[in-house]
DNA sequence: TAACCGATTAGCT
DNA sequence: GCTAATCGGTTAA
């Protein structure tokens, strides 16, 4: 338990931007997060944007918990839940680098290519495991591990990705230089 | 009908 | 190496 846990309660771009580096493991497996995107109430590309609804509610609920939603029909992708309950922010969690359980994301993945193994938020729920049983939960226990991102990591950010609404918001945020992001920032 | 997307294909530098 | 286009499912405005 390091004190210097993370704050789920400032902004939601701040808590987005302090989340890279962070590593991110369920029952094992995951790595370094380097890729997140910032969603907030007043914000018209959030899920929460008109309220609570049975698919966000987890989006009001408890920070530092997790929000997992079905992307066009196909795909799950985690958020993980910010500011004071209630409220409705998170952090979509877009990319990380793996470094735990290889094999195991590997075999999920149906996917050699490391690079490509967490390249994008329906692929790091894919590789993780990650699916509605896990929306809701917190992620301060098992099987969920967060830890802290060290204290010099390089941080750039840019217009977030799939949206049509707030473009002009620099929300999405990655890490300086990884090559396992989905998309390179400019 | 538009969405917090991925796999594939076709084209480019 | 890269980008753009297409299509596939569900959800909710």
């Amino acid at each position: 338990m390091p004190k210097t846990s993370l704050d789920f309660l400032a902004s939601a771009p701040e808590v987005t931007r302090r989340l890279i580096g962070a590593t991110l493991l369920v029952h094992g497996v995951g790595g370094r997060i380097v890729e997140t995107e910032a969603y907030d109430r007043e914000d018209p590309a959030s899920h929460s944007f008109s309220g609570p609804t049975l698919r966000n509610a987890a989006m009001f609920g408890p920070p530092a918990h997790t929000y997992v939603y079905r992307s066009y029909g196909i795909h799950w992708c985690l958020n993980l839940v910010c500011r004071e309950e209630g409220h409705g922010a998170g952090v979509l969690i877009r990319a990380i680098e793996p470094l735990e359980g290889m094999d195991l994301m590997r075999e999920r993945r149906g996917l050699e290519e490391i690079r490509l193994l967490c390249a994008g938020p329906g692929r790091v729920a894919q590789a993780l495991g990650i699916s509605s049983a896990h929306n809701a939960m917190a992620t301060s226990v098992p099987p969920f591990k967060l830890l802290p991102a060290p204290a010099k990591v390089k941080v750039i950010s840019g217009p977030r990705i799939g949206i049509s609404k707030a473009m002009d918001q620099p929300w999405r945020f990655g890490l300086e230089g990884s090559r396992f992001l989905s998309r390179p920032f400019r």
